[in-house]
This record gives structure tokens, C-alpha cells and sequence, in this order.
DNA sequence: CTATAACTCTCAA
DNA sequence: CTAACGTTGAGAGTTATAG
């Protein structure tokens, strides 16, 4: 068994390019929600030493004198494009594993005899002209190894035009490129592991191939021993074709302007709890509890700080937002005080489980489920947009709502969006 | 004391 | 003019608590 890794140029940033042609070969990048941090960047951004999660009014200056522009992110064209290019990558194989927003691994039982970098190529060139993204291919013996591979593609380092094969390589070609890396490229190895590692002397990949897996087990973890066998090529991650269910649900969001009041908090609650409650019945799961936290903007040290969270159970596990709403209010009226800036709110799902055979309650709920009101609602809101029907509790005015400066249009999911042609 | 729950830390995109 | 710093999810390891 071998894989293959698939993975998207600057994802965000070429999603905006797609339709915006002139943003071609200018320096861009792509902020968080409320425009607060740097989450993707252009190439041309990235030679200007901008580093990933900057936040951006600390790049104004940098930003204003090479003219860098920022968009602010668009989920709902992300998500579109993202499904548009898993759809092309899986015909390249049966088994498809869909990792995150912008990559993917295939499963290539079978391949053997495969000409492989062609076959890199055809996937890439099919992507670019059916959706318009450039992507980069990493195939490898094992998931660790593609993405590694994956890596050089995307740096040239071994891969020609943007695919790279390591099961291609001479094992003193393959010693002499890991001897080259810095093993905090590998997956799994983050900033704290590659100081650590770097105490014990490991600081390329090829140190930590070759590094002892009982000491590496004994002095960091159980985790890192997976990887270093994954780089020997011994397989220990599997294909995760179809992804389980969620074991807890979140929502939360700092705010475009901060509230003070509880009114205010009630109703960024109540928003956050009807999108994790949509998305616990998309998982056809109810939960059992339900937390709600609050917090000030950690920040700015010479304001008074304060975060406080609970946790509530609910009386029987249900999905119906009503009564997780309900739920998260009452956590929220115990935990709140007053006098503070708050900046962000959140709520979490927890002790989910498969609904369906609920467990029969002994007593009668004082709010009973009500079902096919949720249904109603999740559709009326996939029909005619987020928000057509909620809870009279999110209120109105919203004036905490995210800062989104600069907005591309929904170009794929709008008719409205469309640009007129004249 | 042990078993579990709760919490913290790390990593990833 | 100033002030302006993300979200979601998982897993491992550690600490607190119940019995």
C-alpha cells in the first residue's frame, strides 16, 4: 500500500484568483475571521517574510508600502471550491481521504506498477483546468511519508513541477534529501516538539528516522514513536475513508466590537448554538451536555480580565435547539458578571451519541423535542440562507457582528453574487 | 489506593 | 485619529476527585 497526498497551492489565496484574474503575481493574503490574522498568503507574500497567523494591523505598514492586499475570508467559496477539486482527486482512486478543507490522501492499492509522477501530473493539470486551483502531489509508502513528499513538490526539492515520488529515490538520494530537512516539516512535529528534539541533537528528519524509538516513546510520546516508524516506511496511520462522527461540537467567535452586557452575550450564545446544533443533526447525533464559556480580550493586559466556562447537562439528550439554546443561556446567566469587555463567546456540544434509540426517559421533559420543527428549520435555512428561520433569543441588531472588511462575492453559491456582465 | 473525570498541552488545517 | 490578535477538533498526558 502506498499514498498519495494532494494538497492546495495557498488554498485560500487562489481560490479569490480564480475569479479575480488581476490578483495574479500580487502580493495578497487572506485574514481570519474579523480580519484579525494572516491565514493564508501569497508567494510574493511570503518573500516579504510575512509569517503565517501574523495579525494584520501589525503588517499595515509593511502591507501599505508593497501595496499587499487582504481579503477577508470566504468560507462559504472555500468550501464550494474545496468540494469541487475532492470530487475531481477522487476518480484517481477508490479510497479517498478528505484531511482537511484544501487536502487530501488517496489510497493507492493496486498502483504497483503505476508511472506515478505522470500520473501526479495528470491529476494536477485536470484540477487546474476543471476547478482552477494549482495543486502539488506527494506519493509515498506511507500517510507521513506523502505528506513529506508532498512537502518537497511544493519546494521543488525533489519532485519536478510540483509532484514528488520518495519511493523513487535511492535510499542514499532519500538520506542525503531528509539530511536537508528540518524535522519540524514532518507531520506531527510542531514548534515545542522541534525544540525539544533539538535539545537531544535531532534536528533534521533523517536524525529523527534514525533516532532510537524506545528513548523516543520513553521521552516524548507514544505519537512521535508512530511517526519516526512512519518515516522508516513501516505504516502505522490508516486510510480514514469515511470520517467518523464528531465526539463534540464547537462554535465560537470573538466579536467585531465587544459587549458588555448580558443581553448581548444571550444572543451571540444563541447564534453559536443554533450552527452547532445544525451541524449535531447533520451527524444525526443528540448530546448530553452542553458548555458555555465567555471571555475578555486576553490581549490587552491593562484591561480587567476575566474567562469563565461550565458545563450543563441537559435532561435527556436531545438536538433540538430550543433546549440546548435554553441549556446554554442559564450556564451563561451563572457565569456572567458585569463590568467587563467581553470579546469572545463559545459553546461546545459534548457527550454526543447516535440519536435514533434514545434511551426513554423516565420523567416527561418540561420542553418536549420537537423534530420536525428542526427539520423545517435546516431547511428552510440550506434553501434561503443562514438565519431565514432562528430562535427569537439571537436577536437582531447584532452589533457584535465579525468584522469582514473586504468581502469577495459568493461566486459559486450565489446568483445574486454574480458579477453583471454588460 | 485505583479508576475515572477534568483539565492542560500540543498539533493540525 | 486610534485601535485593531482565528476556529475547530483530536489525542495524550497530567492532575484532581470519588469511592
Amino acid at each position: 500500500m502506498s499514498f498519495a497526498l494532494i494538497d492546495g497551492n495557498n488554498f485560500y489565496v487562489s481560490c479569490e484568483r480564480v475569479f479575480n484574474p488581476k490578483l495574479e503575481d500580487r502580493p495578497m493574503v487572506v485574514l481570519s475571521n474579523n480580519d484579525g490574522c494572516v491565514v493564508a498568503r501569497s508567494a510574493e507574500v511570503k518573500a516579504l517574510g510575512v509569517i503565517m497567523g501574523e495579525p494584520w494591523f501589525k503588517l499595515k505598514s509593511l502591507a501599505r508600502k508593497h501595496h499587499i492586499l487582504a481579503y477577508s475570508s470566504n468560507y462559504t467559496l472555500y468550501a464550494d471550491m474545496s468540494n469541487r477539486m475532492m470530487a475531481v482527486l477522487s476518480t484517481y482512486s477508490p479510497q479517498q481521504e478528505i484531511y482537511s478543507i484544501d487536502e487530501c490522501f488517496l489510497g493507492l492499492d493496486g498502483f504497483d506498477h503505476f508511472d506515478l509522477m505522470a500520473y501526479g501530473q495528470r491529476m494536477r493539470q485536470q484540477v487546474k483546468q476543471w476547478v482552477g486551483l494549482p495543486v502539488c502531489v506527494g506519493f509515498g509508502s506511507t500517510k507521513t511519508l506523502a505528506k513529506l513528499s508532498n512537502h518537497c513538490a511544493k519546494k521543488f526539492l525533489a519532485g519536478q513541477d510540483g509532484v514528488c515520488d520518495l519511493g523513487q529515490l535511492s535510499l542514499m538520494q532519500l538520506d542525503t534529501l531528509l539530511s536537508r530537512i528540518n524535522v519540524g516539516e514532518v507531520w506531527g512535529v510542531g514548534r515545542r516538539l522541534t525544540d525539544k528534539l533539538a535539545e537531544r541533537g535531532i534536528t533534521t528528519v533523517r536524525d529523527l528516522q534514525h533516532a532510537d524509538a524506545r528513548m523516543i516513546r520513553e521521552s516524548f510520546s507514544v505519537t512521535l514513536e508512530r511517526t519516526v516508524r512512519e518515516l522508516r516506511g513501516v505504516s502505522c496511520l490508516e486510510l480514514e475513508e469515511l470520517a467518523p462522527a464528531k465526539k463534540q461540537i464547537v462554535s465560537s467567535r470573538a466579536f467585531g466590537a465587544y459587549v458588555y452586557t448580558l443581553t448581548g452575550l444571550e444572543e451571540a450564545v444563541s447564534l453559536y448554538m443554533a450552527r452547532a446544533a445544525e451541524k449535531l443533526r447533520r451527524q444525526h447525533s443528540v448530546a448530553g451536555a452542553v458548555q458555555v464559556f465567555i471571555r475578555t480580550n486576553p490581549f490587552k493586559d491593562d484591561h480587567p480580565q476575566y474567562q469563565s466556562g461550565i458545563t450543563i447537562p441537559v435532561a435527556s439528550p436531545t438536538s433540538d435547539t430550543r433546549r440546548l439554546t435554553h441549556s446554554a443561556l442559564l450556564g451563561l446567566k451563572h457565569i456572567f458578571k458585569t463590568g467587563y469587555a467581553y470579546q469572545k463567546a463559545g459553546v461546545m456540544l459534548m457527550e454526543l451519541r447516535d440519536s435514533g434509540h434514545e434511551q426513554a426517559t423516565l420523567f416527561k421533559e418540561p420542553v418536549p423535542d420537537r423534530p420536525k420543527l428542526m427539520d423545517v428549520i435546516d431547511r428552510a435555512n440550506v434553501q434561503w440562507g443562514q438565519g431565514t428561520l432562528k430562535l427569537a433569543s439571537e436577536g437582531v441588531e447584532k452589533i457584535w457582528h465579525m468584522k469582514r472588511g473586504n468581502l469577495s462575492p459568493h461566486y459559486t453559491t450565489s446568483w445574486q453574487d454574480l458579477p453583471r456582465v454588460n
